[in-house]
DNA sequence: CAAAATTGATTGACACTATCCACCATATTT
DNA sequence: AAATATGGTGGATAGTGTCAATCAATTTTG
């Protein structure tokens, strides 16, 4: 810092680890943008070759439909934070893969109740024991830490999912 | 949840807020990727029109270059938590719309020493202005949680890159 | 009840992303 | 001097997010 407080240039860095982030370093969204691409890597990898790897909405679709049989698309986009039309693109490769059955809903001609098919059954229990697994990406937190993180998370989500609900935002 | 302490499936859901997470309820990558589509969709929606919108990058380059003029582009790749030719694609955006210049590095032939033009120093001060009023996109949360999330993620973020960056991982 | 507005899902188009691989030039190591 | 490693580029490929348009079915409303 300069005499006045404020923050001035500093020279070249050649490591990371030198960098000041300025701006950003107070900034949630910068690593909150960060850290996807990390963990996303991480998911990847750990689900390479699997039919749902590659790609952010699969995995909450096989889960959603798994605990909630007859789920309408719309439902999983809006917890996924993907518009419609990208949900449908994804349920597509899905049913292309055989792990999904989209049924007319008998109760409204527009919608569409899903279903997990046996494959589908059958990858969504795997990718669950990956998920859980997942964890291990932050093996060198402690539980408190990890539980407070997703705490705070788990609230800055609901909220935003509810409101985008709420005023019928188009996503 | 069933007598036996087991979750079962759950009727058909109509709702967002009806909807069960599952495992994804204990799972910091999810809440993580969900949250980058919201915080994205918000900070593209401020930076409308300017020339560093879309895309994740640029807003980090520019900062980082204004702060440590000189930088490589690989450090800059390593702080976005991108590969090498990812960054190299997004510095060649900014050169074109000539917010920097790319100059070779006397210490090292192979390296680049880059830095703000006259327009990308202007671009920067605006662009900061921007991402500071973008924590008013979590406004109803307090000033103490929202310190205490970045805290966390920070430590989670200088962790991911430093482990990287020491085990040559090839990101 | 008929007309108008809304909703759920799909499609096409477009620009941007992430990843991987190969490549080149320059440095560094052996 | 030869082998290896590093920094940056470029192509290819698969995937993403967004927007607008379309279509059918439902709800609203006049």
């Amino acid at each position: 810092m300069a005499a006045d407080g404020k923050r001035v240039s500093t020279p070249a860095v050649t490591r990371v680890e030198d960098v000041d982030l300025g701006v950003l370093d107070d900034t949630l969204s910068f690593f909150i943008r960060a850290l996807n691409l990390a963990v996303t890597r991480d998911l990847d990898a750990r689900l390479e070759g699997m039919e749902v790897a590659r790609g952010t909405g699969k995995i909450t679709a096989l889960f959603l439909i798994d605990r909630h049989p007859g789920i309408r698309p719309s439902v999983i986009a809006a917890a996924a934070m993907k518009d419609r039309s990208a949900m449908a693109r994804i349920l597509d490769d899905m049913e292309r893969h055989g792990l999904i059955r989209r049924e007319p809903d008998p109760e409204d001609g527009r919608v569409q109740a899903l279903h997990l098919t046996e494959k589908g059954k059958k990858a969504s229990q795997e990718v669950q024991a990956i998920v859980r697994q997942s964890r291990d990406f932050f093996h060198d937190i402690s539980d408190e830490e990890y539980t407070q993180v997703i705490d705070l998370l788990r609230g800055l989500y609901w909220r935003i999912v509810k409101a985008h609900q709420a005023k019928g935002t188009k996503l």
